[in-house]
DNA sequence: ATTAGCACTCGGGGCTAGCGAGTGCTAACA
DNA sequence: TGTTAGCACTCGCTAGCCCCGAGTGCTAAT
């Protein structure tokens, strides 16, 4: 049914349709690939592709253009192939840059969106990291002025949040010591959600004494854990999207870019499978946004300590060169996890 | 030169264009507007306009369309008129919603700019606070653990910036304590500027005991700095510019979101005049970036503690509705100076 | 099973004509 | 002298038309 012939011929057009973006016909192919085979057989070919399903016409003397389904297709041959060695120098290259710009955390998972739609042309994606599955290395309340406390959240991953909050009487600095050592020893090692919960549980009994100093300092806390919890999308290359003929369309290339642009909506869609898995690839018609139902999302995850905790992706029409991007993202996720180690001083 | 019947007509034909982007004629001013003459006296009128370079002709036969000089000239008297009553109804609503939205600056900005967005139906930009001039209130070393000290940085605007860094060997706390006395007796109160200045000074001469240490930590607090220093932008409504038939055209849509895209390029529009005046205008060709020569930006400022700290603003094509505009960024203005006091607890 | 040949389809580019909105001039009028 | 009516003229835009060319699908020959 799918003898070797039909996938030649079927990659011959998925391979056209991505450079050239329009559709391919049975001449085409005869002519630029060499099967051996005369137009007319070609042709026959892709009318049973077209059966199959693999293949679509825009209009009846247009030539035909690659479904969703091929792509499916194609892409799990290129992945099971895996021929997709690493190009170690431009690793490197890419490490180095990346490596010299950036200084913190959010600034380096910017800067690799930026690079990444560089390198692919793509619009760039990139969520920075979750703190929901960080654990508590250190926190510490700290007296600012006669009624400002200011509470530094630490994680093991190394990401630092701080809330200012006001009190009615200033607290003693030594109080404060001994209030952030009781909430070190307690706290440590925890996860956001666990200290959530261990405070629900009243592990302040034990410090009675303080009682109106926590009572104050409970909610503050769970709000600096709320905001600790923050993520942040970064997109870039957006523009990027102009530069394909199928988003000559105005209507098209608006809804692609205000998509883009709502970052809650982006969010969803990167934490959809919720970091678990390393590359991903949905096509077309299996994203479930309507703006993206004619794009191609690849993405993978980065990892510090172990702990996947962010994703970085590209997203483009359909036609995307997937070799390339997929290369370019494998490069991206080991270096990511790298300099991450390396930034925060874990490797 | 400019009788009043002059001034008439040019308004009447702004206000048209404002509304229709289309190219007004005599005729349709002569019935739209009771000006009480006939079209072929606007006719002259729109000639002599013309000659004063207020009108453009987009070709022989079709209307005419105001010049930058005329919008110019508009602006001026919205300005000068100063009718500009704000409506404190509309004020306090959405003062209610950014603080309930917003819980730390960065929100509180980015909240604001969706929703002048949403109201002006231009597309909004907003950048963060900078903290250049920003005094020093608090500086804190933390010993997180065996070999990692955290920098602790507290503006006198509530800003907090925080840095982690490695170190040789463990520093016991005590000395991390008197450390941080010293630094915060001699650096509070500093701008940052001045405190690079101080340590280029070598204030630290007489700390020679602790000199190694030191030596340790000057370039991380120089490093702090710098990053203190980072401002955000945000742009909101990007995708807005689509409704407006100027951008019909791709290219043109293409260099906007473009050069919205570009935040190094937003940071530097938007810091050109450094945060001195309040309310600025500058219309088409008055803007110095080639992208945006046919918009207009009006931007204003916001303060905190009696400084300035950033801007607002609005972009969009040269015939907005300024006087929409210019009333809604007031309101921001001030809402956003009420809100962060309060959220900064300074009021 | 493959191929050459051919009739047929259909989108798009180019060309033309006519329309309609608008100008600018002239001559008459208050 | 400023205003107005009238009119010829301009010019972009749209609709309609034709034709080209790329491509298909069928048939008949190899």
């Amino acid at each position: 049914m799918m003898d070797d012939r039909k996938i030649k011929v079927l990659h011959a057009i998925i391979n056209s349709y991505i450079l050239s973006a329009e559709p391919i016909g049975s001449r085409t192919i005869s002519k630029q690939y060499d099967l051996g085979v005369s137009s007319a057989t070609i042709r026959n070919e892709m009318s049973d592709l077209e059966d199959l399903g693999y293949l679509n016409k825009p209009h009846t003397s247009a030539g035909r253009v690659p479904s969703d389904k091929a792509y499916r297709l194609y892409v799990n041959q290129i992945l099971q192939a895996e021929k997709l060695k690493m190009d170690m120098k431009k690793k490197d290259e890419i490490k180095k840059v990346l490596t010299k710009e950036s200084k913190e955390m959010d600034q380096l998972i910017q800067n690799s969106a930026k690079i990444l739609s560089a390198i692919t042309s793509y619009t760039a994606l990139a969520i920075s990291p979750q703190m929901k599955q960080a654990k508590l290395k250190h926190i510490q309340l700290i007296s600012i002025d006669e009624v400002e406390i200011l509470v530094v959240l630490v994680s093991d991953s190394g990401i630092v949040k701080n809330t200012i909050f006001r009190v009615e009487q200033k607290i003693p600095e030594d109080q404060l010591i001994i209030i952030s050592n009781f909430l070190n020893n307690k706290l440590k090692g925890l996860t956001i959600q666990e200290i959530g919960k261990a405070m629900d549980n009243g592990i302040f009994k034990e410090m009675y004494d303080f009682k109106e100093i926590i009572d104050n300092i409970i909610p503050i806390i769970n709000k600096s854990l709320d905001e600790a919890d923050n993520v942040e999308v970064y997109a870039d290359g957006v523009t990027k999207i102009f530069n394909f003929p199928e988003y000559k369309d105005l209507d098209r290339a608006k809804s692609f870019i205000s998509f883009i642009e709502d970052k809650e909506l982006l969010i969803e869609l990167l934490l959809s499978d919720n970091l678990d898995n390393g590359l991903e690839i949905t096509i077309g018609n299996e994203n479930i946004y309507e703006p993206i139902k004619d794009c191609s999302l690849i993405t993978t995850t980065y990892r510090l300590a172990d702990m996947t905790i962010g994703k970085i992706g590209v997203i483009g029409p359909t036609r995307m060169d997937y070799f390339k991007v997929i290369n370019a993202l494998k490069l991206f996720s080991v270096n990511l996890t790298e300099i991450l180690d390396m930034l925060m001083g874990k490797s």
